[in-house]
DNA sequence: AATAATTTTTAGATAAGACTAAAAAATGTT
DNA sequence: AACATTTTTTAGTCTTATCTAAAAATTATT
């Protein structure tokens, strides 16, 4: 059993180690989790005496196998409960963060279970984030970001890069939500920007925005 | 806002509290919480600072208004998570207390206000306790244990005094469950053992378990 | 290779919440 | 009233998870 600090700590870890294939450094760590890096080397010894990651000094941190297991189950349990939030109380998706980081942590394998077949056995949370399975895999289908497709290119919207409420909030005043259709109509080379056909509507987005949607291209 | 260490001492005063006028005791509340006396004297001080209770040395604490509000409200998270994995989640009530223990502490209105709402504002929690509305109060229906009963006393099985999963499993396994109509067929005046009728059976209890059943008098 | 900059670790403190053991206060008993 | 018992409080420790400041190790730069 871990404490939620604990589960946070494998979380962080668990997510930046998804970007690259190097070990997680104490700095990064400490960055993610709004704390001190003399913080993170005292719970990474504690991490590594349970056996759920492996730790060289100076290398970064790499999760062992039990480590990701535990990491993915906080990460599903995160995005159930986010699905439930969404789907059984009307709650919005810029609402359900800070309730789910509480809820992640609530130990009752049956009420995850349950909550997973109330919601018929979802594969995605309401910002299109998979959802891990029990056994901790991931299913990593292919999306590009906004960015990076050119004129003409079509796709359909099904991820945020960031999940924060302002930027939730943007999307729904511009009636931009997941699973809708996007093309590419043109993309200005001086400061990246592009303008979209999204379902009926055409609108114009930054180089910021378009940095922080997946499309999934067709 | 409170802890969830503060949050549990609130709920056993509320709760040691109701029994009698008198201030509520370190030990009782000690005894309680299975902690020592030492610990509960330094909870009181912190607590007496947030004005949530008068403490008075060795004259036990005694919630203010502030006190039994607070309580009343997590006694109203933890008694309508019990109602929602019941009647959600396909818990039986003798699975529901250690995750209410955990669920009464998460810590936003917009979540037990849906709850609520998607449960229909039920007005008692699997085992027949009352569920405090908003404002804290708690209504204190008629009920009176089956021990105190007589011979053709008739009434309504209630609520539970003991709400163990111990107790629970047994009311089960003689199919005795709240709502059922319960007369008193004979009472034995050398250990209290009753023989009822109950739905359409007749049972025999013992003087220990009629006096953990309430009964609503016709 | 030597110095500078960055990253990580250690050392020492703090706060919350609990503990044990002992002291102090209150209550009960003869 | 004097002693015994019970209850409560104090004093001192412990653990978890943090922090700041300083030291040490690594990496980058000239």
């Amino acid at each position: 059993m871990f404490t939620s600090s604990e589960e946070n700590y494998l979380k962080a870890i668990f997510h930046i180690g998804l970007i690259s294939e190097k070990g997680v450094s104490t700095n990064a760590i400490a960055e993610k989790l709004n704390t001190k890096a003399s913080s993170v080397t005292e719970m990474i010894k504690k991490l590594a005496d349970k056996k759920v990651l492996v730790y060289k000094k100076y290398q970064g941190v790499v999760l062992t196998n039990h480590g990701k297991k535990a990491a993915a189950s906080v990460i599903r349990k995160h995005r159930l409960w986010e699905v439930f939030l969404v789907e059984k109380l009307n709650f919005n998706w810029d609402e359900v963060h800070d309730v789910a980081e509480q809820l992640e942590h609530i130990k009752s394998s049956k009420l995850i279970d349950e909550i997973d077949a109330l919601l018929g056995f979802p594969k995605y949370d309401p910002h299109g984030d998979p959802i891990p399975d029990k056994e901790g895999n991931l299913d990593q289908i292919e999306k590009s970001l906004l960015s990076t497709l050119e004129i003409m290119d079509k796709g359909v919207f099904v991820g945020v890069h960031d999940s924060s409420a302002t930027f939730l909030q943007f999307l729904d005043k511009q009636q931009i939500a997941l699973g809708q259709e996007i093309t590419v109509l043109e993309k200005e080379d001086f400061d990246g920007s592009m303008m979209l056909q999204i379902s009926h509507k055409k609108i114009t987005v930054s180089n910021k925005i378009a940095n922080n949607l997946y499309i999934q291209k067709q």
